[in-house]
DNA sequence: AACACAATAATATCTGATGTTTTTGAATCA
DNA sequence: TGATTCAAAAACATCAGATATTATTGTGTT
């Protein structure tokens, strides 16, 4: 009856992840284990094992006693996350640009005509594809700073943009033309290895992002 | 007979995580769950739901239907870290100069009053007191970056201390005389509110940590 | 409206059971 | 000897259910 393999651990993982992240968790309500027993399909371990460990990347707060409960969003929040962001994937960039070799380029290529092609579809009015658009988002962005050398800084910076996607889902509004000539001119300045352009135009594309999200907020 | 109150879920998570830190756990080393058991007197549940929390943060890695094992060291890893502490805590250094107020500078001088008796004791060969002179040490730390304003900013730095923290135990030699000037030299630059040379000096000082730590690594 | 207090619900922890996967160790074969 | 195979043993991931403790809720009293 018990199901191993670890599917069951990763893939409740997963998808109170993205529950999260994605706004069918509302921020700050409770997560009470019977519920979420009966929604995952999970047994009350692996349930208590995946909210640790979600609590612990800042997805969740335990509270002592009390139970788990989806991390709250502020201004304040929103503004630390986009800035660490910010100081985080700026430098990775500069160390990816200065280091990157042909896979890199040709990664970087083919990441940022994925992500071009969606970008059209949504300004075409295509509403309907945010989880794939974001997909695409991430791995341009991965792509980018990819070959800075550091699985540390590529981890922190994973959890970094789950966060700050969470922001930008909850306020539901894409921000169209101007992002992605903010995406074009990134992606070129990375090809042509001009490193201060290419981390100039990426604090400049994030900081635009931060006040369009937090005018809706 | 089931203790409540998080009491057995904080303190093993704690005690663990000092274990890996201080060495008694080496690194690379498997974790059995039995053993833990026995060790922590826990159960497997509560054990469990720690081992996740720390394979998160770093300290544990969590193989697929093979367990626990206690994350391996490396030279690659160690300049990772120290370059990523360089990074975030040069920032946040530099926040917290700017935006520090009266309790911060208070604060900041008790700290480093306490550091620097410990290093006292500590270059006249008492070398007994590792663990205090890590708490003086981090405290220190922590009290020069705790006015930069950013909760994320400094939960991903204690993060990173931490790790960091591991090599530095596991190569068990003291740097000495030379990292006590420059935790004064940092502590004066920053209650005189002398920004750069506050974050160049400390730059120096992980730097010159590195070095030491590879070194005899 | 504020308070006390019992009833209810929820949490944290532990034990023990089950099916799977990995590891071990011995026997076999090249 | 060294490699291969395969069954036994060990360890893991998951689940269900029990207990003690703590939080929440609702009701009645002042």
């Amino acid at each position: 009856m018990a199901k191993s393999r670890n599917e069951v651990g990763a893939s409740t993982y997963q998808r109170i992840k993205r529950d999260i992240i994605f706004g069918d968790l509302a921020p700050g309500s409770k997560l009470k284990l019977d519920g979420l027993r009966e929604r995952y399909q999970a047994s009350m371990s692996t349930l208590r094992e995946t909210l640790n460990r979600l609590a612990s990347e800042g997805f969740v707060d335990a509270l002592d006693q009390r139970g788990f409960f989806v991390t709250p969003v502020s201004r304040e929040d929103l503004i630390e996350i986009a800035n660490l962001r910010v100081l985080l994937e700026c430098h990775a960039l500069r160390l990816s640009v200065a280091s990157g070799d042909t896979d890199w380029e040709g990664n970087l290529v083919a990441a940022h005509h994925k992500l071009h092609l969606m970008e059209q579809k949504m300004l075409a009015g295509d509403d309907s594809k945010k989880e794939d658009w974001k997909r695409y988002d991430w791995e341009f962005h991965l792509a980018l700073i990819e070959a800075c050398g550091s699985k540390n800084l590529l981890s922190l910076h994973s959890v970094l943009y789950d966060k700050y996607l969470r922001y930008q889902m909850l306020v539901l509004t894409y921000r169209g033309e101007e992002a992605v000539k903010e995406h074009r001119k990134v992606f070129e300045a990375a090809l042509a290895r001009d490193i201060d352009t290419a981390a100039e135009t990426l604090k400049t594309h994030i900081d635009k992002g931060l006040e369009h999200t937090l005018a809706a907020f």
